[in-house]
DNA sequence: TACACCGTGTGCACTATTTG
DNA sequence: CAAATAGTGCACACGGTGTA
């Protein structure tokens, strides 16, 4: 479908005389020092997400603005001006919009700009990032999708969001039936309040949200909502935050939600109960019916 | 104090790229 | 081809900061 051209060699910023060799940590600080706030915020929301298109850029820090033509021009120079400097950088060209047009550029933190986030956290200037397979990419874009719906339905007073996790932060550790270590991996964790008439509603509602892209199997993906159900028998979110919240499917599309959704309902060791499966499309709107 | 410089915000005209 | 979209170049305005 997507027909993706190769790397794009852009020589962005290096002089004919420059050599490729690592930014020193004098030289980190040094670019630290020239850095505003909001650089450093897009510096950090771009190391969360690990790769964002422009547009995710623009809507997450630039939104407000007189015009939206407005945002997009500073969110523009402050992505080149930070690409010039080697702290974010573009693996891959995006061939193709939506529609028709262009599509945005994808950006990732470039190696510099990793250790200049770990220098400041006090990690020491470390860190290197390898070049993404084009997969993992879109499943990451897909996530931040579905973020930016959250966030900008919270800015538009639609639902208040009390929380919002991103992978790895809301990963959930604990100890499997025979005793080994295991890791639950949501895409996202959130807790959302539908608003009406300006006021949030009595009850919140968590949620632990799965982007998939129909890259893997069903039976893999029964798989996964096993771990869930095991991760609900140790009781520990419940202690922590007093429910357990819903598993959220977000699918690509209808084929995909009616196979999971009778995957789901064959499989016999799972608690059909637990798990609410959507579309991009409805997502906000299971969001916003919530729990009901 | 006057001035230069820089980052930022904005608008406009333009090019590049893709879809239908 | 026209339409749609992303991105660039340029010009101007404004406020903060450093310096003579």
């Amino acid at each position: 479908m997507n027909r993706s051209e190769g790397v794009s060699a852009e020589g962005s910023g290096m002089t004919g005389t420059s050599r490729r060799r690592g930014l020193g940590a004098e030289r980190l600080l040094d670019l630290q020092r020239q850095l505003s706030a909001r650089d450093l915020r897009l510096l950090e929301l771009v190391a969360a997400h690990r790769f964002l298109t422009t547009r995710h850029i623009e809507q997450f820090l630039f939104h407000d603005h007189a015009t939206q033509t407005s945002g997009a021009r500073s969110c523009r120079r402050s992505l080149a001006r930070l690409e010039s400097w080697q702290l974010v950088e573009r693996p891959i060209r995006r061939v193709g919009g939506m529609q028709a047009g262009s599509a945005s550029s994808i950006w990732m933190l470039a190696s510099p700009g990793h250790r200049l986030l770990n220098l400041r956290a006090g990690n020491g200037a470390v860190g290197r990032v390898r070049e993404p397979g084009e997969r993992f990419i879109r499943h990451y874009l897909a996530i931040a999708d579905t973020h930016l719906t959250l966030v900008t339905a919270e800015r538009s007073s639609q639902l208040e969001l009390s929380t919002v996790e991103i992978e790895p932060l809301c990963w959930r550790s604990h100890v499997g039936l025979g005793g080994q270590r295991e890791v639950l991996k949501p895409d996202l964790f959130a807790v959302t309040a539908p608003r009406t008439d300006g006021l949030p509603a009595e009850f919140e509602d968590s949620w632990f949200i799965e982007v998939d892209r129909a890259t893997e199997s069903l039976p893999t993906v029964v798989k996964q909502c096993e771990q869930y159900e095991a991760y609900r028998r140790t009781g520990i979110e419940q202690d922590q935050r007093g429910v357990f919240p819903l598993v959220l499917w977000v699918v690509p599309d209808e084929r995909r939600a009616t196979g999971l959704r009778t995957a789901i309902q064959r499989s016999k060791k799972l608690d059909t109960d637990l798990y609410r499966i959507t579309t991009p499309e409805q997502f906000l709107a299971v969001i916003l019916r919530g729990a009901a």
